[in-house]
DNA sequence: TTGTGTTTTACGACCTCC
DNA sequence: GGAGGTCGTAAAACACAA
């Protein structure tokens, strides 16, 4: 089932990024027009990049955006996605779709060397890696390699994943379309958060339960099913996350009241 | 510089659902 | 059969200590 590589040397957009983006230490991501509002997501400081010399990291990534917005991020001008990151309600009653265009597009003519601002609340997220240098020709299984998402794509698939941690189709094709990434590479992506934040919230379960905030959803999008492998969101009664298919009804739009209760508490 | 640990992409296997 | 789910894992990318 899976597409090859052979099928995916026929897919123009796969990888697309590899080839035609360079990037350089610090310049992927227009600083200012990704100033999201002081941190919304429980978990987004779960979500840290490495530290990177030369950058400002001396604030936690919260407190850098937080700093950022307290310092009045700016409205205007290109991407202003400061507004999309906000996640209020009011903006999210509908599909972000828009708003991530808005910010797609504006944040595309941004990605000038010379443009770039050292300091922002992105920085952390920021990679400072440059792209293989000639991925073309490489396979995974001749020359195994991956690419590196540029911070724009991770912060926009973040952003999808707070809005909801199951993307529709017609949300995966928009979002893969707007970040010139694969469907499939979007679908993989969520996979891997959805893996990463099951895996997060183990950790905290195995910490001393201390805590005041319950991490974990009450009926789990964790690996609730112990029926090994997959399949158990498929509207199996148990696990309690409708599960978005293609062939779910009402034009494959997620329900409100199948979120997952932290999505639900968080909007 | 190297070794080590963690995180991030990507895949295969297996599952359920339509 | 095809879609997408989880789980486990490989390997690249990265940070950091020695």
């Amino acid at each position: 089932m899976y597409v090859s590589y052979l099928q995916l040397d026929k897919d123009p957009v796969m990888y697309p990024h590899q080839t035609s983006v360079t990037r350089h230490p610090g310049i992927s991501l227009s600083p200012q027009n990704f100033v999201p509002g002081p941190p919304q997501y429980s978990d987004f400081a779960g979500y840290h990049h490495h530290h990177h010399p030369g950058l400002n990291n001396d604030l936690h990534p919260a407190q850098q955006a937080a700093a950022a917005a307290a310092g009045g991020a700016p409205s205007s001008g290109p991407g202003a996605v400061g507004s999309t990151l906000g996640f209020s309600p009011p903006e999210f009653s509908g599909q972000p779709t828009a708003l991530l265009s808005a910010s797609l597009n504006a944040s595309a003519g941004q990605l000038s060397p010379g443009s770039q601002q050292r300091r922002n609340p992105y920085d952390w997220i920021r990679r400072s890696s440059a792209p293989p240098s000639n991925p073309n020709g490489k396979t995974r299984t001749q020359d195994k390699y991956r690419v590196v998402y540029t911070d724009h794509q991770q912060l926009e698939l973040e952003k999808e994943f707070h809005y909801s941690k199951y993307i529709i189709i017609r949300r995966k094709a928009e979002l893969a379309t707007a970040l010139g990434l694969s469907e499939r590479q979007v679908k993989i992506w969520f996979q891997n958060r959805r893996a990463k934040e099951r895996k997060m919230n183990k950790k905290k379960l195995q910490q001393p339960a201390s805590s005041t905030t319950t991490p974990n959803p009450p009926n789990g999008t964790n690996g609730t099913n112990g029926s090994g492998g997959g399949g158990g969101l498929h509207g199996n009664g148990g696990s309690g996350v409708g599960m978005v298919t293609s062939s779910s009804g009402s034009n494959g739009l997620v329900s409100p009241s199948s979120l997952p209760l932290s999505i639900k508490e968080e909007y």
